[in-house]
DNA sequence: AATTTATGTCAGCCATATTGACATATTTTG
DNA sequence: CAAAATATGTCAATATGGCTGACATAAATT
């Protein structure tokens, strides 16, 4: 399992007779193959929906993760996206020259530090950011709108404790600082 | 914010009195910003932990994907895993030979229709499989376990209302299916 | 017998990632 | 101040994992 194109329909199975090659199996018992798939299934619908709407612009996902971080950040440094995403800095490189080229995002030389190009989404960037989101946001509320109250604050819970211990403060700081920044605007 | 490649920090952020460029923040307020970002660095954790142990088989995440589901539905058709990937046979190809050729999973002729190559795991392929599944699943249990009780219970409504209404049946019913395949054994 | 289906394969292309080397401007340090 | 370190950018080559289109084969269905 790792990451996912898009979505797909279940097909039916063939669940013939056949018995598995390997011989092993019983001890997987405690496996949790229920969230590992539901949570591949759920991440592949998740970031499928997006796709139709950077179609339209000739963008792939590599762009809209850069797009989507630049504007929840204003004026971060580009190596802070680079640790991010986890890319080098070639990867990166094409992706931002689109961007940047087409208008939706700018550079601007750090004020203290002049060899930094903090970047800031445009806002033409910041529209089709929030349109990408606003995309995901309607899946996620609709999945909120079925489940009862309390369900965004275990979501939330259990989403928090699924990334890595030493980085999970780290995330958390991360988020509530871009909501303060994109909230005071 | 789509799929990810793996690990990275969160490193600090220069938070600079930099005014955004766009203009139009504030009715993003109910963008479910929150979980987007968590899912967004959940699953990047979740489906990093199995890279170290493909790197060393010279396996990417394709061949993961295709192992995993094979192992989880033995015998189960090339076109129902295309279907489950959503990818097409051409991309399948050069993985599922590589699987193949190195001994990880099997092709059998179907037995009513002798047109079809049912594919299985192989006793490797299952311990590979099996061991990949269980660095995903610690993962998961450790987190039930700072979670408490019902964690588990509510991270599979969540997970399951986040999947495409119209083929969450088919989801639920083929992870079903294959935990009784993998019972039985 | 003709058609459809399940699968495989060849060839070429694209997007996104990689490593390594090197360049430039700026800040920091000895 | 000179030297070293840092932030960023760029060139070139390469790998992975997708894609489309065309075509082939065997077996099932009509």
């Amino acid at each position: 399992m790792a990451d996912i194109n898009s979505n797909a329909k279940i097909p039916p199975q063939n669940s013939g007779g056949e018995a598995t090659a390997g011989g092993a199996q019983a001890r997987d018992a405690e496996a949790a193959w229920d969230i590992i798939e539901l949570l591949f299934f759920a991440y592949r619908d998740f970031v499928g929906d997006p796709d139709a709407v950077l179609l339209k612009y000739a963008f792939g996902r590599a762009h809209h993760r850069v797009l989507h971080f630049v504007n929840r950040n204003p004026g971060m440094k580009v190596a802070d996206l680079l640790d991010i995403l986890n890319i080098t800095k070639q990867s990166l490189g094409r992706v931002l020259k689109q961007l940047v080229d087409q208008g939706f995002i700018v550079q601007k030389e750090g004020a203290q530090d002049r060899r930094q190009r903090l970047l800031f989404a445009t806002a033409k960037g910041e529209a089709l950011a929030l349109k990408l989101a606003a995309l995901q946001t309607e899946r996620i509320n609709r999945a909120f709108g079925e489940l009862g109250p309390g369900a965004h604050e275990a979501a939330r819970r259990f989403l928090t404790a699924m990334i890595d211990g030493d980085n999970r403060e780290g995330v958390l700081r991360q988020i509530a600082r871009a909501d303060r920044a994109k909230t005071r605007g």
